[in-house]
This record gives structure tokens, C-alpha cells and sequence, in this order.
DNA sequence: TTGAAAGCGATACCAC
DNA sequence: GTGGTATCGCTTTCAA
């Protein structure tokens, strides 16, 4: 700790050579003695000499480092996903920074500016909005995993489920069990609202396909404003105070779906044999609750690996013959659907 | 898009300036007329210029950025923690990197490794180990949230619950509601036990202080390998299988909460009627879950918020009169222990 | 008010 | 096998 920072050129002069044969050994690039090699691994790490990123970066135009920007790392279906992607990332060697829009479109372009100053090499996407700002001059290879709606990003590749397909599945699931009288139950940000918009069309596929006629009073859609957990309970309630009937109710989420059996439950209505509720993400909530909601895989490692896979190839220059790839999804039956 | 980056020389060629009025400009720093300031200002928006965040780091030798080291942002005590410390940091003009450990010790230490070539300002480590590796040489101010131990770094500084007496509390609620066989449920990774161990204390103080015989059957610790939840049930189960009798449950967790109350229903237990539960953090799973559960509320916004003001005041060069310092906390009952 | 130039730390080309 | 040196983009003295 003598000297504020050690550099490469004082390793350097310690050792009687330049600063071309340090960096050198130090990169295993070139070539050089072994003795050489030795004497400068040995003084580098006497003097516990660290590599300044930042003068690396500077001088490579590279820092193999990608930005992963989320709406909600507090959100476990979110937080997996980051997670999975950042470890892809880290086995190809790049590291991550993980970026939390809060749900703030305006947060989720500033971040977008400040990255880009960064001087990242790429960017995933994961949840939100897929809103670049348009005066950002993005030419780092772009990755949305579960986003929808186009950017103007020259590189860029779609990752995600099939959304219409899912909750149309959703529905099919509830329909199959004789159910007849089916509510959409949906609590998002405004602002966010294309995949949203992407999950309800399978449901408004489903009933057109099969001549059902539509109930508005059973879209039970609601904002995001404390948790989509307490909002769908509320949503619920409300829709069984003013003496809708249903008897199945396809949850666009998790939460909204524990809400929803929630609320049920206050009610005294059999979740399950009575009301047949079906939620989205396999979530932990899901398997936690009793009952165990019925709810759908979305393969979110398949998600994770695709992603990074892609975005990896662009960054190596690779030309990406599809610009979406589908994911595939599971209906997991528990005891909402199954009445067990 | 004409040149791969535009940077300061560019603008200031453009706009017949120097470069060094270009900075002063662009930092509203040194003086300069308006005439100038406006044409700098166009023309770099014009050609879209960002900063290049190496070259400023490297130059000035900071990057106003910190790293927040947790060992699993998918669990929402810690997640919640790691939003608010970089939201608050963030106000202060700070970045963040965010490092999930995953609970693996080498991770971390490579992390600090990684960090400090990347020239961070500071280090936040949320929960896990204090364990910094020896090696590393660590100038840089760090900040402990609900961690325990000492490191060894030279500007440090503690901030979190008082985790004997926490448990402590738990342990006297229990018996305050007249219970007599009070277990305690721990699930953790053996790695990192040393809060653990400061969170048992609580509740073998309390049994040595009330003259109250430890019986080593009703200590349910199990290590921390799939998730804590399944892991209490299977506890519980094993316990209860077992023959062993028990009217309150301490649960270091609410996740450990939730798994033994459902262990309990399963057998038919009236859960804060039969046997009482106390789980620790307050988190979403003991609010949603039937019945709640009663929990300790840990401040974790004041622990963010004093962590983030013990940080920035090192960043700045103070000196602080405490190194620890300690948040409170509050037993929250619901139905586990009021049988409500 | 403005500018010339040094220098942060690492890399890589090109001589030797 | 080794070393001198220009260079990446920016900030910051010190002069003008």
C-alpha cells in the first residue's frame, strides 16, 4: 500500500523490463521467457497488482461487460431470469450490471444513456417495455427476453413465449374442465401494457374461436398499484359484490392468481371444485399456497440460455438468421384446476 | 453514425474550440460564454455524443460507482435491501453494481477481486459472510448490512439488527402466550453460519435466563439445500414423526415460518391455536399465507438508509465515531400466535 | 474566456 | 525474446 495504485509500469521497473513484456505475460499473449515470466508474476503479485479496468477498457473499446435491465428484481419470474442470464453471461466472460427500471419508463431510458457512456457491450432486455429511447444511438446488440414490441435496435433478437398461445391454452385448460362462465383477471402498469394486451388476446382468441360470447363484467383488469397480489383480491371482490357469477377465472400471473383464490376463499367459495382459477409463471407462490395453483412453466432457463446464446453470437458478429425465437410453455395442473 | 465514436476532440474540431472548453462545457465547470456553451451544446447533441465513462474513470481515478455483494437477490429480504441501498445511492449520484454470490464463498471473493479492478468506489455487502479475502487489498470503504464478523478492511462499518436480542424477542412472545415447548427452526448454509449463530443465541439466552431446560430434540437446524421452506417441513416432519412434543416454533425466517406451518397443517395442527409460530422478516410470504404468520420486522429501510449515509460520509472522506451500528426491530403478531 | 499539452494505465505495433 | 512509443478519451493545470 505504498503507492495509491500499482501499475503495470511500476511492475515494470521493479522487474528491469517494459511495459510491453508485463502486459504481455500478464495476458499470456507474445512470447517471453519463462524466467521472465516467473520474475513478473512474482513481483505482480507481491505487490498485489490489480489491472485498472478502466484504462482497459479505454484502450480495447471493449468491456466485455452487458447490461441486463429488468423492471423488477424483486419479482421472482424477473429475478430468475436475471440471474440464469447473468450466469450464461459470466461462463462466456462477460459480467453483468443489473439495472432495476422500477417500472420507470423514464428510469429505464436514462439507464439506457448512461450505459451506452459505459461503453457496454450489449444489452438484455428482460420484462418491460422494449422502448429505446429513439435519440439513443444504440449499436451494441440488443437482447428481450419476454418483451414485446420493436425498438429501431439495428441487432437485435426477441426471446419469449408465445403469449397469445399461452393464455389461450390457459383458457382451453378451464373450458376443458367444463367450466362455463370464464373471468380474465389482469393487473398491470399502463405504461406497460403490450405484453399484457399479447396475454389477454388468447383469451379473446379462445371465446371467439368456440362461438362463446364475451362478458365484459368478467375482464377483470386493474392497474398496478400496490401488488398485483392485493390489487387481483380486490378486483375479485369487487366483481363478486356486484354479483357476477363465474366459475373459472384465467390469472395472468402468479400473484394475481393468489389474489384471486384469496379473495374467493374470503368468500367461501371452493377454490377448485367450485371456481377453477388458473395462473401463469410457476412461481413459487404457486407451489406455496394451498390450494397449489394451477398455473403455467414458461421455460424460463430455455429463456435464460436462447438469450444469452443470441446475443453472444451477435457480439461475436454472427449474423442471426431469426430475429424471434419462441419459447415453448407447459400447463402445470394443481388442485385450483384439478379440485384435488 | 459516420465515425464508430464521437468524442470531445470531434466536437470541439466542429465546433473550432479546444477540447478543454468542450469538457468545461459539458461539466458546467470553468468559465466560458454563453455563445460557446449553446454552440457545444448543439453540436454534441447533433452528433450524439456520450461520454466515455473509461476515459473520465481512468482519468480522475473514480468511478463514482459501488458494488452491492448479496448471496441471492431472488430472496426478497435481500432484494428489498439491495433496491432501496441503490436507489439511495443512486440519489447520491452513485452507480451500483449488483453481485449475487449465490452463496458460493469463491464467488465472492472473485468478486471483490473483479471490483476492485474495476475501480469501485466502495463495497456494500447485504447478508452472507463479512468474509473479504485477506489477499485483496481493500481501500475502499465497505459497508455491512445484517452481516457479522470482521474483515480486516480499514474503513468499514456494521449496520444491522441486534440478532440476540431479536431472537431473543421471538422467543419471549412464545412463551408470553403461555407455550412451554418452545423448538427452534433454523435452515442454513453451514458455510455461513455466523449470523445464525447470532440469531440462536436469542433463544438459548432466553431458556438459560428463565431457567427453562434445553432440550436438544427441539433444535431443528438443517442445512440449506434445496429451499428453506422445504427444507422446515421436512424438519417438522421428521420431528413430529418422531414423537417429539412442541407448542411454539421459533423460525429463523419467514420462509422457514411458512414451511413449518405447513408441515403442521399437514398433520392436522391448529397452527397458533395447537402450536405457535413466530417466522423473522416480515416479508410478503408471511403476510399472504393462512394463517398469517407473526414475524419480526427488521427495519430494513433504516438499515438501508444508515448504510447508504455511513458509506457516502467514508466516501467523503470522514471519519465515523461508530462502526457498528445497530437498527431495531418489532415483533409483528398475526394468527400463528394469536389464533385469531 | 480560451487553448496547448501532460498524463491517467494498458495495449500493440514495429523495431531491434 | 524484448522494448520504445503512440494511442484510447477525458480532465486539468498553466499560459495566453
Amino acid at each position: 500500500m505504498a503507492k495509491r495504485t500499482v501499475s503495470i509500469y511500476d511492475i515494470a521497473k521493479l522487474a528491469g523490463v517494459s511495459t510491453a513484456t508485463v502486459s504481455n505475460v500478464l495476458n499470456n499473449k507474445g512470447s517471453y521467457s519463462e524466467k521472465t515470466k516467473e520474475l513478473v508474476l512474482k513481483i505482480a503479485h507481491e505487490q498485489g497488482y490489480v489491472a485498472n479496468f478502466a484504462a482497459k477498457s479505454l484502450r480495447e473499446a471493449s468491456t466485455k461487460t452487458v447490461a441486463i435491465i429488468t423492471p423488477d428484481v424483486s419479482n421472482d419470474f424477473f429475478s430468475n431470469l436475471v440471474l440464469q442470464v447473468e450466469g450464461h453471461l459470466r461462463e462466456a466472460g462477460y459480467s453483468s450490471y443489473i439495472c432495476n427500471t422500477a417500472n420507470d419508463p423514464e428510469r429505464e431510458s436514462s439507464y439506457v444513456f448512461d450505459l451506452l457512456s459505459k461503453q457496454v457491450d450489449g444489452i438484455v432486455f428482460i420484462g418491460g417495455t422494449a422502448r429505446v429511447p429513439i435519440e439513443a444511438r444504440v449499436d451494441v446488440p440488443v437482447v428481450h427476453i419476454d418483451h414485446t414490441g420493436r425498438s429501431g435496435v439495428r441487432r437485435e433478437v426477441f426471446v419469449g413465449n408465445d403469449l397469445p398461445r399461452l393464455s389461450y391454452d390457459m383458457t382451453a385448460t378451464l373450458f376443458g374442465h367444463g367450466c362455463k362462465q370464464v373471468a380474465l383477471a389482469s393487473v398491470s402498469a399502463s405504461l406497460y401494457r403490450t405484453a399484457e394486451h399479447d396475454q389477454a388476446a388468447g383469451y379473446y382468441n379462445y371465446l371467439q374461436d368456440h362461438g362463446i360470447r364475451l362478458d365484459k363484467n368478467l375482464v377483470l383488469e386493474g392497474p398496478y398499484r400496490q401488488t398485483s397480489l392485493v390489487e387481483a383480491e380486490q378486483l375479485v371482490t369487487e366483481c363478486l359484490e356486484s354479483g357476477y357469477a363465474f366459475d373459472g377465472v384465467v390469472a395472468l400471473g402468479d400473484r394475481v392468481a393468489l389474489g384471486v383464490a384469496n379473495a374467493l376463499k374470503k368468500h367461501g367459495v371452493d377454490v377448485g371444485r367450485e371456481v377453477r382459477v388458473i395462473g401463469m409463471d410457476d412461481s413459487i407462490y404457486s407451489r406455496i399456497s394451498t390450494p397449489a395453483i394451477s398455473t403455467v412453466n414458461r421455460h424460463t432457463s430455455e429463456m435464460a440460455e436462447r438469450g444469452v446464446q443470441a446475443l453472444l453470437a451477435l457480439l461475436r458478429g454472427e449474423e442471426l438468421n431469426e430475429s424471434t425465437i419462441v419459447i415453448g410453455h407447459e400447463v402445470i395442473e394443481r388442485a385450483t384446476t384439478l379440485g384435488a
